[in-house]
DNA sequence: CAGTGGTCTAGACCACTGT
DNA sequence: CAGTGGTCTAGACCACTGC
């Protein structure tokens, strides 16, 4: 029964090619999103093979996060769910130690020239086209964080013809969403300044007070740098947290 | 043979077991660094569990690092090296882009009674000692961090019989080599406050300046707490980075 | 209850390393 | 060459889920 299993490489492991087999079933759509795929007995029949190596293969995409598993119940297509990773990328606390996402509001979305260092940091060739996103953050209609962001106008351009209202809170689902970028790593540095006049305002702070500036770089899963973003908070309300492995 | 597998929780299952079993004899140095492990069919006799899983078992120390697997040569305990992970948990950068480790230097280590937060943080129970260290990280003799740090008394009593001088740079290595203890991972938070008396007399600013506060928990493999340390610096010639994945 | 994944066994054969 | 880890088999029994 082995000759069921495409050999897109025969020199690789039975496992692998199977994983690749079923990575194949999810992105063409035959395994569908919070649908259980067939159990592993029906596995290891309809490819003849064990089933270890069938469970090899399937805790290769758990590991990717393709896949999600659940004693008894079964073996799921994972819908990329942002619930989970939510707070990847997001390092605020409040004081009391809890994660709160704060809400959006984008001011801008606009066909922009970005500063060399910007454009730079996004492997923009010099006349390719960016696009520049104003945006708050607020809790409890507080403003927390002032955000200057940078994407590529190509792919982003979508982005052009969206209501300022339609942007969610997190922007990254946004981008997978409507211009099928996925954020897959990024690179932060985080230093201290003085609030300068307009972000003071902003901020509803006293210019000259500390401020913490978040320079962001955002990389996809071909670590091509995708977003460069600045975030700029009062620092007495400031918490960052981080866990190193 | 199932006996010889110390149960220390009979609930969890073997390859779990056998991975603390196994992560022990790292630990306690009976398998020793870039020395091959027992091969997997001697250990298949040893504990008397089937091949699969001793592989499983030492799938997860691969996994965490502390062993290393190559065909046809054998397992190895690898050397915990801190050249690679250096600036594993060093964030601090220069404003030209680079990461230079300060020296360090301490100034105390002896026993002391930590506050309740800290006992609390390394999981003391009421009446277990502690080791207090008082230490100031340099760059070109300008102190830029102010470290309180606190471990344990046991197992880091050694620390107690050293000379101040003797402290390396780094104290990981140090507390490796010195009292067994690696540190696996940690978590950071980080905050900006208002630099007090002591704190801005010995960083040579003004007092009420920002200060940049970095509060750390470190843990061991077996994820219990290890070290509490809070770092204190001038928020102006601060740069902190860090890579999300 | 039947069906699922979770654990574990007791092997087999292969690919690779060092001598 | 003998010995190692890498792959794979063909099951068994258990713990958990949902009906």
């Amino acid at each position: 029964m082995k000759s069921d299993i495409p050999l897109h490489d025969a020199r690789l492991p039975l496992y692998q090619r199977l994983r690749d087999e079923m990575l194949g079933k999810i992105t063409k759509g035959e395994w569908r999103p919070d649908r259980a795929i067939p159990s592993e007995a029906e596995l290891t029949k309809t490819y003849g093979v064990a089933t270890g190596t069938i469970r090899k293969a399937v805790e290769m995409l758990v590991a990717e996060g393709l896949l999600e598993r659940s004693q008894g119940r079964g073996t799921f297509v994972r819908r990329p769910s942002f619930d989970g990773s939510l707070f990847r990328f997001f390092r605020l606390m409040t004081a009391n130690g809890k994660r709160r996402i704060p809400d959006g509001r984008v001011l801008e979305c606009a066909a922009a020239t970005p500063t060399k260092a910007i454009a730079d940091a996004l492997h923009l060739r010099p006349h390719d086209a960016a696009i520049r996103i104003d945006r708050l953050r607020l809790i409890d209609d507080k403003v927390i964080l002032v955000e200057e962001i940078w994407v590529p106008k190509t792919p982003f351009a979508a982005l052009l013809d969206l209501e300022l209202a339609a942007f969610g809170n997190l922007l990254y689902p946004f981008y997978e969403e409507h211009c099928g970028q996925a954020i897959a790593s990024a690179q932060e540095t985080l230093t201290v300044d003085a609030a300068d006049a307009d972000a003071a305002q902003t901020l509803g702070i006293v210019e000259g007070k500390p401020v913490v500036v978040i320079e962001r770089l955002a990389f996809g899963y071909d670590r091509a740098p995708i977003e460069w973003r600045r975030s700029i908070g009062a620092a007495d309300t400031f918490r960052y947290q981080i866990e190193i492995c």
